[in-house]
DNA sequence: TCAAGATAATACCAATTTAATACCAAATTT
DNA sequence: AAATTTGGTATTAAATTGGTATTATCTTGA
């Protein structure tokens, strides 16, 4: 059997115990590497004569593998080219930056106003979007956001315990505190919506009832992609606005 | 014919473990380096012929790398003076997707409804987003976005009349239209703001005066780095939100 | 038990990439 | 203005890759 200079396949083993068939097991193996961050966005995918050979099965059974891989969308072929990683998340990418991050950049002094910083147990949102169970605590954390004493927006986070142990050691950025315990968000997934300000948001924003503002949903992923931030941001949209830069690719 | 005589370039890889074709690999390497800041803006990449010659690859190969970073928007060609990096190089990047794209990829049915398909003399926002003369004439485009017979946004695009010469034409998704011609926004500005729908706005998209809508202006560049495009959306909150996925790098 | 479907192997088909070569066109340098 | 350098384009051969049809075998369920 022809012999590769490194794992071609990418640690892509058997289990014998396993009885569905060879070419469900190898998707399973090859979609677990994708997932696991071997293979970069865009890149090939070993071809299939390649895998076959390497793992001594039939091109068609590494094919069928692939075939799965297809449907499931994180692979698409190209005939003469090779098998290749599927833009992931929608490919969505933009730099991830905390509030006080991006205004300092701007040159403003970003403040907060701390209204909670607590331990307590999560509500069921709370729970699915951070992947949790409903007695692993987590720390709330409540603030005013500033730009230079001017309030630009009310922010709630929740992290879960593990994440941030003292929750009233948080002071400036949290991203910062993060930081020290290499548990920062390396990647985060916004859902930006506007609002119409309910009574007691704009009384603590400091605008009229109704007045719309930007509602943005943050669910922060560490390097290993569990999520350790669930951030909800209510912006005052007349000092704030959201700008993100896109490239088509 | 010559034979592949020498060390054939097939056997140079820049990753071992990377199946993907030697251009792909070469682009995202010098792709990378730009990134790392290993080049200016205006700076000139080595020649192709240089770069064919020092890396033993022919140089068709090291013209199909810069392809790929000419499209990605990182690089802009000039006959004979040679390649350059882009300006406005920042690195945040995000897909760009237009609204048809995005919805088709949802499963939705993206379907408009014309208000408008003239050309205009801009008015000076206008003038001012892409950078033309007040006497440079543009295609103004108004629609209503639906999916799935539902309205979702209303649009205005404008663009110079070069890039759209019979606006009548349009039909569907713009961004296709613009394909065609080579004039396809590649990158974009985007600003995220809320908004109290006004009263004819609320009117077109079937809202209540004063709900909160999203509002979001883009500016598109084509890959030479020219803006093309300006467009504002006036999207309806609750059939539609934005995501945005973030990366830390 | 036996037939239908799933599974796997083999062989051949078609699309694409790589590469080499030659020459054209635009910009820069001398 | 001429020479040089740079990107732009076209053509062709060979190698590589995915695409598909056929067949044998195994598994599954009526």
């Amino acid at each position: 059997m022809k012999k590769y200079a490194t794992p071609t396949a990418k640690d892509i083993k058997f289990d014998v115990r396993d009885n569905s068939p060879l070419y469900a097991q190898l998707a399973r193996k090859i979609a677990d590497a994708i997932r696991a961050g071997h293979y970069q966005v865009d890149e090939a995918l070993p071809s299939e004569r390649l895998l076959s050979e390497s793992l001594n099965v039939s091109r068609v059974t590494a094919r069928k593998a692939i075939d799965r891989l297809v449907e499931q969308g994180l692979v698409v072929r190209r005939q003469g080219s090779g098998n290749y990683i599927a833009p992931r998340f929608e490919q969505a990418l933009s730099r991830l930056s905390s509030f006080s991050e991006e205004l300092s950049r701007r040159g403003y002094t970003p403040t907060s106003r701390w209204l909670k910083r607590a331990v307590v147990l999560p509500t069921t949102d709370e729970q699915a979007s951070l992947g949790i169970s409903a007695s692993t605590k987590v720390a709330r954390l409540e603030r005013l956001r500033l730009a230079d004493e001017v309030v630009m927006a009310y922010e709630v986070s929740v992290l879960p315990q593990s994440v941030v142990r003292r929750p009233a050691e948080v002071e400036g950025s949290l991203y910062e505190y993060l930081g020290r315990g290499q548990q920062i968000p390396v990647r985060a997934l916004q859902h930006i919506r506007a609002l119409n300000a309910p009574a007691r948001l704009a009384a603590q924003l400091g605008i009229d009832v109704g007045q719309a503002v930007l509602f943005i949903t943050r669910v922060g992923f560490n390097a290993q992609g569990k999520a350790v931030e669930l951030t909800h941001s209510y912006c005052r949209n007349d000092y704030y606005d959201f700008v993100a830069e896109m490239r088509r690719d």
